[in-house]
DNA sequence: CGGGATCCGTCTTGATACTG
DNA sequence: CAGTATCAAGACGGATCCCG
């Protein structure tokens, strides 16, 4: 979706306002997911074709890098990059609110939740 | 989108994981917005269709209430709940994150950012 | 007239199957 | 392994209709 204001609020989801980009990010930055196969295999079931968009738009927002890891065999890792990895506080807040408000969330290890 | 698993993120996501979802509940917690028209508004321009079904979603999800602030001709306002204005923190992490990394937002004046 | 609901063409998203 | 191609489903925008 373009740019539909000059709101941080709307430029920030234009960016990273959807389900499945959020997803990626949580995996990307909670659980250090760095390869196409690792988020295939989340319990949210993401698609190939939707993990590669996101993906594609997560490198050009400037939020995660692409490289290849092995020299023979494509293997890709994606990285998040300074800018990624700023959203943390962002994803601990939803964190935070999920585990108080919704039922039946689980345990969630990870640091400052 | 139904729920698609227990991690309080996506849980979470589901319920206001979209951009319009999202302008909608800055309009209500940062611009104090209550009624139809002012959310029409907004520099984004939700359409009415959207923004009927946005505002069921939230009264659903038990984000808003929906009440009838004139007693002749019918003139509805939506407040959130205590629920509802406890995702503040996340939409202000939000502000921080696009003011830092996104150029020419605005200046939005509010408290906290 | 305020406050929506509904319909419809279009644009976007997603699930699967298949490929370099 | 890391995607693309294809096609189906769903979301959106705008107009119009409806009801008190």
């Amino acid at each position: 979706m373009k740019r539909r204001s000059d709101c941080p609020i709307t430029c920030t989801l234009d960016l990273i306002g959807d389900k499945w980009t959020l997803v990626v990010l949580r995996d990307l930055l909670f659980f250090s997911k760095t390869k196409f196969d690792e988020f295939l295999e989340s319990p949210e079931k993401i698609s190939t074709s939707v993990l590669t968009d996101r993906l594609h738009r997560l490198e050009r927002a400037g939020l995660i890098e692409k490289s290849q890891y092995s020299t023979h065999r494509l293997r890709m890792s994606y990285l998040p990059t300074e800018k990624g990895r700023a959203l943390e506080p962002v994803l601990n807040e939803i964190v935070r609110w999920g585990k108080r408000n919704i039922e039946n969330t689980n345990v969630f290890q990870r640091p400052d939740t």
